[in-house]
DNA sequence: CGCTTGTTATAACGCCGTTATAGACCTAAT
DNA sequence: ATTAGGTCTATAACGGCGTTATAACAAGCG
């Protein structure tokens, strides 16, 4: 009895082994992304030097992740994540105004703290990249994360498409915001804060609700 | 004294005849590029496409325009143009929100019709690639003339400041709308006008001046 | 004609993402 | 213990990239 038992066990062991270790190493080889895309972008996200950075050959990339699009989705999810994380502003009895202002200024911060992660899901990789359906349905739930976020500043009897359109706006403005604080022309005028700039743009738009 | 002037004429025409030749390669070279980006995009435009389409070898892209950099410059100068002729509207005995909203439509349907050089100026190829000195200067022209532009919907005593935190909110909004327009995420949203949406935007921020 | 200089086609270089091949390892059956 | 089959993965190769080196060609001069 207590030989038959020992083998059964054994035997859900190393079943479980296998697929721990296999998840364990996708993480890695995240880490390993995320930190090549941290310091040097894109430009720098080779699979060879992920590879090469988690301590595998370039076939990992394939074999866990399909290759370098699934890195890529992997990364776009990060990004939207950091979003989301972003716009978890408090809302209950707080001034609808000043929760909007947390957020925005979370948001121009995360941009400029993941600026690769930023460009990433703003479409750096131009069509060589597309999304995944799963990578795109972490964005829509970021911007459902807006729309309800911004709604606070209208009335709630105000229809889908007026929340939308009023996120759309302060969304416009904030990434408008973002994209000439690293714009090659832009970025050359000088004494600008470019933070200071967005918000008092976001208050304007405020203002004229 | 005729066989003199004669050598001297033919010594002439031959000295001109290479820089003629020189500069119509030189802007065959750049319509190839211009025809494979616009239709191709950046992920089209490899060298070896130009010199294809240009009947030249690759070597052509180096002598002529030092390499790929030179190439992505002169589109870069090309972006920038097509951004200064949408903002060439009749200010002169207009109303400011009919010539504003003129050169915003405008604007709107370049990004649409020029959307490969729209993402250049803004920045798709990334850290890779960094405009030239004379690139950039066609860029700020273009936002001054943006800054012009918007300024007849303030008063002539606002700051240079505030013309320009003017200009940088419209064309935050504008180009917000634009990356909303082809963005993964939010292309599907389904039953946007994205051009009537931008200048609804625009609208409610002219009203809040 | 031979030599020198300038121009340019083409192959090679090192990089890229990806795939094919070979090798290593494990398991089950005989 | 040996063999066969299956799975995983390192590594080389493939075809693309931007760029440079090499060889070939053309023009000019003595």
């Amino acid at each position: 009895m207590d030989e038959v038992e020992d083998m059964a066990t054994n035997k859900t062991s190393k079943d479980l082994g296998p697929n721990i270790k296999s998840e364990t190493l996708k993480a890695e080889i995240l880490e390993a992304a995320s930190q090549i895309f941290l310091v040097g972008g894109l430009e720098a996200l080779s699979v060879r030097a992920i590879a090469k950075k988690a301590k595998i050959s370039t076939f990992g990339i394939y074999s866990h992740f399909q290759g370098k699009k699934g890195i890529l989705d992997a990364l776009y999810v990060e990004g939207f994540t950091y979003v989301i994380e972003a716009l978890d502003v408090q809302i209950d009895g707080v001034d609808p105004k000043v929760a909007v202002f947390s957020a925005c200024r979370n948001y121009l911060g995360l941009a400029k703290a993941r600026a690769a992660h930023y460009r990433l899901i703003f479409g750096e990789a131009g069509t060589r990249y597309t999304p995944s359906p799963e990578a795109l349905e972490v964005g829509r739930i970021a911007f459902e994360t807006l729309i309800d976020l911004t709604s606070v500043l209208i009335p709630e009897t105000a229809s889908d498409a007026r929340k939308r359109q009023n996120a759309l706006e302060i969304w416009a403005i904030v990434h408008g915001f973002v994209c000439f604080e690293n714009h090659a022309v832009t970025k050359l005028i000088p004494d600008v804060d470019w933070t200071i700039s967005a918000l008092a743009a976001v208050e304007r738009h405020i203002k004229s609700l």
